[in-house]
DNA sequence: TATGAATGAGGATTCATTCAT
DNA sequence: CATGAATGAATCCTCATTCAT
């Protein structure tokens, strides 16, 4: 994917570029987004110069669309151990809706994703922002079919159409969320999304009520 | 809502307001996002100095959520004029579909619903994008009950969560559009939601298979 | 030539112009030439800020490019004026001798055309440092052939053929004189070429001895 | 000389060298000038780090100084060489002329002489900068010199004097072709500057008319 | 010799915003 | 209302040079 995903561990220079995407992270969370950091900001924090962070990354949005790849690829890799431990597909969809939407109003994954998404990028670019994505749609897809062949989910569910309107749903969400909307300030878009997938895999459950945010 | 909201259509110095915004919104079309929009590029559109637009507008994000209402307002309008002519709910729900997404990749909307939501807003802003946002929901709602007391719907829909998941679910896919995502190039995004509604707001119709783009 | 020259002396934008050129003339001078000059030299010693000073001139090879040709047009005015009351084509020809070669290794002259020439130019910079150039090969070429209309220089010499030669050789004295050439320290260039064209124009005249620098 | 000079064809080292200063060559030529050429350019063509090419000259200037040396004393040896072939001393000027003038626009010499001439240099610098040139002055008067004791050339003509006027000639020329004077674009400097000169030193010969450019 | 990571000063340019007129 | 001159903070990025290995 990113042509630097080869050289990762490398003894000493990628400790380096480490380092700086750990402070860019943090930066992005303690500034409120990626538009708000200065490459100062996290130079200071990496506690190293601009210049050397520039050696390693070229240019900002190239740094940001590294951490952005880095900090998805790492979540995904927990959610997948963590998925691998769930008990039921029902299990694993939980935990896909618990990792994939913004823990909070300050989540730097989501600041960082709109801030890549809006400006125009250069062909490489899209495409790794593209794989991301296509990457959380196999997860939760693959989750689905699994759940389809162990009986667990109705087939009555086209999985990749099932995909494409549920992370559809959770990204319009996760910008409520990041915003503040009312609504998920004291209901949580966790449980509401997690009810709307239920109802429709599992559609013979006891009834769940709608859940409340909505009214 | 908006303080100057009650002061449209005022003698003269609405004009100025309205030339302003109207070149805003060209501007951003052109520039690709509000981003990439600055004071002089309006103020040239407009054929007026940038001292004059900020005179009436004060800064410049209060200029684009002025026009962001603006464009919603009028969007909203529109849609309800035509809405108001559809024979059915099930043309008016296509109708909130097609009026609701970005037409296309250079949607100046969009930039600035993402804009606008990015940054940190004094509290009136917070609102007044809050306001705009449930306006949207409510007309969506009111097609779904008109539906339902028509007999058009299901009642076994919840309107008010129907709600809430079918505009997350907009936005999500009004991401996806704009940014390009290749899914939507050759496939429509407007259909594919549109069927997903009617799945679920009329379960007994003739089955249309999952539209194409998901498979 | 310049788009801005009709525009001199305007009430209040022009004065500041001008203080700007003027100051940078003189950072230019002091820090001995236009590349170890920075913006903010120039508007400390103009009593502006580099903003307002950008604001009039778009960039910093711009305001080079305008003091260039706005000191060349001084020069030029005020080489004119004396020669307009030089009693002789050779008093003329010694006059544009001592106005066109640097006076001093300091020269701000002599920097700002090899700053100009050095670095690729949009056409329109291109066109106006040939038209300055052309300027002063007009300005020598008349004086050669009022001398030889009034009798004074031989009319074996082709007047367009020695201006080429002469201003090339000017320029080439020029390099010499700046970079410190020894030769120029004892000797004086501008005797030195004068002396040289004088035998060529005026080949009777009782034989001034080949002048020493060369020797 | 140059404190490296002796040094030159030295086991092991001097290859690298030598292999850094035909990279210089290439990149200033590439980059039309020693201005946009960085240390990366040179490294990267010349298959090392900046970092042996400075342990190598200590500094930018330091190696565009003796890139410039050992240009110029090859292209001076090769002049000599071709010169020592030539048939009479009007062939060795013809010589002198076409070696001495920049071939074309791109010509990486020029650009590092006006490089090195335009910044204050060290007295060591000043010094082989100076006694470069010298060289090539020398180079032409000995021409002069033997044309006139072979008969050739006119004994009126002072060859120390000519030599300074004929290289100050040749200089301007070369900064009139190196920025594409309009004048020289169908015209030849070459052929117009040999010209010139073969009519001071050789009076009697079938009068050529003076050469078209100037015309 | 050779590398390349690391530095850090340097500097132009951008633009929203202010304000005198 | 309207202008546009003036501000000046904000910041990315460049690149020669150093230095530990």
């Amino acid at each position: 994917m990113s042509d630097r995903i080869e050289r990762k561990r490398q003894p000493s220079g990628d400790d380096a570029r480490e380092r700086a995407m750990r402070a860019a992270i943090a930066a992005i969370a303690e500034k409120g987004g990626p538009g708000g950091v200065r490459m100062a900001d996290i130079a200071a924090r990496a506690g190293m110069s601009t210049g050397h962070i520039l050696y390693h990354f070229g240019r900002k949005d190239r740094l940001l669309l590294e951490v952005l790849a880095w900090s998805e690829a790492d979540l995904g890799a927990r959610f997948e151990e963590a998925a691998a431990g769930a008990p039921s597909s029902t299990g694993k969809l939980a935990l896909f809706v618990r990792y994939y939407l913004p823990r909070q109003q300050g989540d730097e994954r989501y600041g960082l994703w709109t801030h890549m998404f809006a400006r125009p990028q250069d062909e490489a670019s899209r495409q790794l922002l593209t794989d991301l994505s296509d990457t959380w749609d196999a997860r939760l897809e693959a989750v689905v079919r699994e759940g389809q062949a162990g009986g667990e989910f109705t087939t009555a569910v086209d999985p990749a159409d099932f995909t494409v309107r549920a992370v559809a749903m959770l990204n319009g969400l996760s910008g409520d969320v990041m915003f503040g909307r009312p609504r998920w300030l004291d209901a949580s878009a966790d449980a509401f999304a997690l009810a709307a997938f239920e109802r429709e895999l599992r559609p013979d459950q006891p009834d769940r009520p709608p859940s409340s945010p909505a009214a």
